[in-house]
DNA sequence: CATATCATGTAAAACAATGTTACTATAATT
DNA sequence: AATTATAGTAACATTGTTTTACATGATATG
């Protein structure tokens, strides 16, 4: 994550990450028919500004008409582009205990273009056809197998114990972009990039305005 | 998330939002043997800068000694106070689905301290016992059973169309912070938080910077 | 015991993000 | 033709966030 304000094409991060939000939405009101949208629209299904969506959209070009708004499948098409999501990424997983299953089995990532081509455990025991359509591979096959399959991202579910060792291998084999649903951080080097699933902390960051 | 700097309690939210990551690195520090540790450690295991570690801390109170850091059992002790961790949530989950059956059985809710004490569904046919130790109630019984118990935590697991009229129907019955697993944005009143768990969209937000 | 080192907490400064306003250009509607 | 709606842009103000610098206190060392 660099910013270097002497680099203009630079975009920040907060921006980018907006980006899925608003794919989201827009992908939500095409499937109920509508065709056009508004700055204004989306800010008020997103809680956020109309300023703020077309300042965030200026960066990458004008995608909508003056005085009409924006056409929904073209700027989803222009999102896509940049988010370089018009395509299928194939995914490692690592972790095939009860929450690497439940991962696998997920439909929302083959849904919106992320393929699990392969799933490793440590366990020997669980190698061989578990879960899903999944043949669980053993770790020592995870570096050839990932390089062979010029896979470059990465989830990992295994306990926390053990996810910055497979981080490490993982990198080692290629990964470039680690999803990450052991609850600890992970170190990576320079142009890795992780992001945290821990739902706990989500709660705890809510618990502390209740009550 | 209200702001106001008339207000010199505020605490901005990205503040809240790191604590728990603290705290999961202190866990870990303390699983360790560990008893003492400073904000460069931290800093360090976590990829933020000490100052910032430190700064985030002040807002709450001093809790390091200075040459020697922090006791790492008080400052958990003190940011479980901060967050409101230090007892038991109750949790209302909707949607009983593939997805809503993972996060029943997910154990790293009840290891932490948020306990699920109630599931339900729209779906009839999956009324009665099914996953875990959970009876999966019917939607009807929803706002009753919430209120009676004075839940205020709910996780939403249903399809994304149906989303927002659940969340409705949770706020309705007392609700006051939402985990989403949909992947769409949900409006709620005032007062009521919202967080997101959707994977795919961490996905996207990596791809961007990929190959 | 004096000195060096380490670490916190905090004030100030620097930086970044967001919101606001104003404006132009364009499109659709009345 | 006039009105309304909207994007895109720029300038600015405001707010929020991070970093820097340093005073103070604790610990360790020689």
């Amino acid at each position: 994550m660099p910013s270097h304000s002497t680099n203009p094409d630079y975009i920040p991060d907060i921006v980018i990450g907006r980006l899925p939000i608003y794919l989201r939405a827009l992908m939500r009101l095409a499937q109920d028919g509508q065709e056009v949208t508004s700055s204004h629209e989306l800010g008020r299904i997103l809680g956020i500004s109309s300023a703020q969506i077309r300042k965030d959209l200026s960066h990458f070009g004008g995608f909508g008409k003056q005085g009409t708004g924006y056409q929904i499948a073209y700027l989803e098409e222009k999102l896509r582009q940049v988010l370089k999501v018009n395509r299928e990424w194939e995914i490692v997983l690592v972790g095939a205990g009860d929450l690497g299953q439940a991962v696998a089995n997920y439909r929302g990532f083959s849904d919106r273009g992320f393929n699990i081509a392969c799933v490793f455990d440590s366990n020997t025991q669980k190698i061989g056809k578990k879960p899903g359509n999944f043949v669980i591979q053993p770790m020592a096959e995870l570096k050839e197998t990932v390089l062979a399959k010029g896979i470059q991202i990465a989830m990992i579910a295994v306990p926390a114990e053990y996810a910055q060792e497979v981080a490490n291998q993982l990198i080692e084999a290629g990964v470039r972009a680690i999803l990450n649903y052991a609850p600890i951080s992970i170190n990576v080097p320079d142009g890795v990039h992780v992001q945290y699933i821990d739902p706990v902390a989500h709660l705890q960051r809510m618990t502390y305005y209740l009550k």
